[in-house]
DNA sequence: TAAGACATTTGCGCCGGCGCAATGATTCCA
DNA sequence: TGGAATCATTGCGCCGGCGCAAATGTCTTA
């Protein structure tokens, strides 16, 4: 079948050799989505998990009250739910496409017999969420000890450097954010970012617009996230 | 050796024949801590994991400015560092003793060749670090869109959760927590913490002392932290 | 190209929780 | 047993950031 070309940056696979890397490959399904489309969704049963071959999704939580929180951004390369097929109580979060994206998918069913022929998928698996989960520490961390600002400043600064793009102003963050996508990763309101931005954009940080930020000046974000200046 | 017997509730090693188990045995060594103790330094090479087998273990984060930011405790059964053994930027957090503890520990060089050779340890880790990410996902979210009261009762009814004793005047936390350990679990302060307790021993909640809680009224608490009151 | 949906900006007022500081209670150790 | 160290309590004042509200800007669809 078509698309079932892994990509060599899929860390999930890394250190394999080609006969497990075409088991997998065979085993292995191709899907399609249009932005705004959800992938997976909260709450229901973990099925398969996936691989991000184009575009890029939004993992997010939503509270019992409504609330969301944005957990991360995945793009191509990365994977998606490997350790929620293991989950007794369904996928942890939803995962929607921000641009129009493709995935490879493997059923739970088939993917825990892959790891157990092949352990270093496991071990692969293994190592990325462990630093996903270290990542999501320091963020807790932020989220506990630090303002507002910063941690906003952070936050542009973690989306220019998976999703950067040299542009003649600065560097584009080259996927469609809302103020409301950076208040919902920073645990703060859509008023108090879009403060802080149009703040930013009079000092001439960054440049701003519906949906689209430019960095123009990476360091003075990076002294306002390290706490460098005044 | 001796103490290399291997707790049968250890997640790690669920569904290992008496084969693999007397080999994953044979390969740990023991070791005991006093009260106080530092098992795991952060930022040290993560040159081992461990399982715990009496006591517990806080683990905390520290950060560049000085805060501790308190991620979890880890009781009997329960994996340390499984996942930071294949981090190349060492271990993540610190982890101190908060009793006397013992625990088995496992040289990187031995447990990833014990996870090819078994990759049902493997798939083990992964669950349990998927659900602890889970974990620490929703105490994220709360961190974000929860006020602080609500943060407080949640962080001591998992307490009670973990290490909850009955004693005649309610459920007690076995092991001795402070203020501040609980103002670093929820990112309030120490006085906001004091404050709120002391509020709550007078409504007849709980029953504070030095290092000590009982709760008197679990359902108040639960009221509280999932906001049926008011 | 007009209308509606969606995103952003900005002003204003308020308050939860921090910061500081001083005091009081327990526990540990010589 | 006394003294130091650690932990807990409480009062007071302030302010960062939220909540509400209204206006303006920008994209999409028919």
């Amino acid at each position: 079948m078509d698309g079932r070309q892994i990509p060599p940056t899929a860390q999930l696979f890394l250190g394999l050799d080609a006969v497990a890397m075409d088991v997998v490959a065979q085993s292995a399904s191709l899907r399609r989505l249009t932005r705004g489309e959800e992938l997976i969704d909260q709450g229901e049963e973990a099925r398969a998990c996936f691989i991000v071959l184009e575009g890029r999704f939004k993992v997010a939580q939503l509270t019992p009250e409504g609330h969301q929180v944005v957990l991360h951004y995945v793009g191509p390369g990365e994977m998606l739910a490997v350790a929620a097929i293991f989950s007794k109580t369904g996928y942890p979060g939803t995962a929607t496409a921000v641009q129009d994206s493709a995935v490879l998918e493997w059923d739970r069913k088939v993917m825990t017999p892959l790891m157990e022929r092949f352990p270093r998928i496991a071990l692969n698996a293994l190592e990325t969420i462990g630093s996903r989960f270290q990542a999501l520490q320091a963020r807790y961390r932020e989220l506990a000890t630090e303002r507002v600002e910063r941690r906003i400043a952070r936050a542009v600064l973690r989306l220019a450097r998976q999703a950067g793009k040299r542009v003649k102003e600065g560097v584009l963050i080259d996927f469609p954010v809302s103020r409301q996508d950076i208040a919902e990763m920073t645990g703060a309101t859509l008023h108090t970012v879009s403060r802080t931005l149009s703040a930013w954009e009079s000092e001439g940080l960054i440049e701003g617009g519906r949906q689209r930020i430019i960095i123009r000046n990476p360091h003075g974000l990076v002294q306002i996230a390290e706490e460098l200046h005044d």
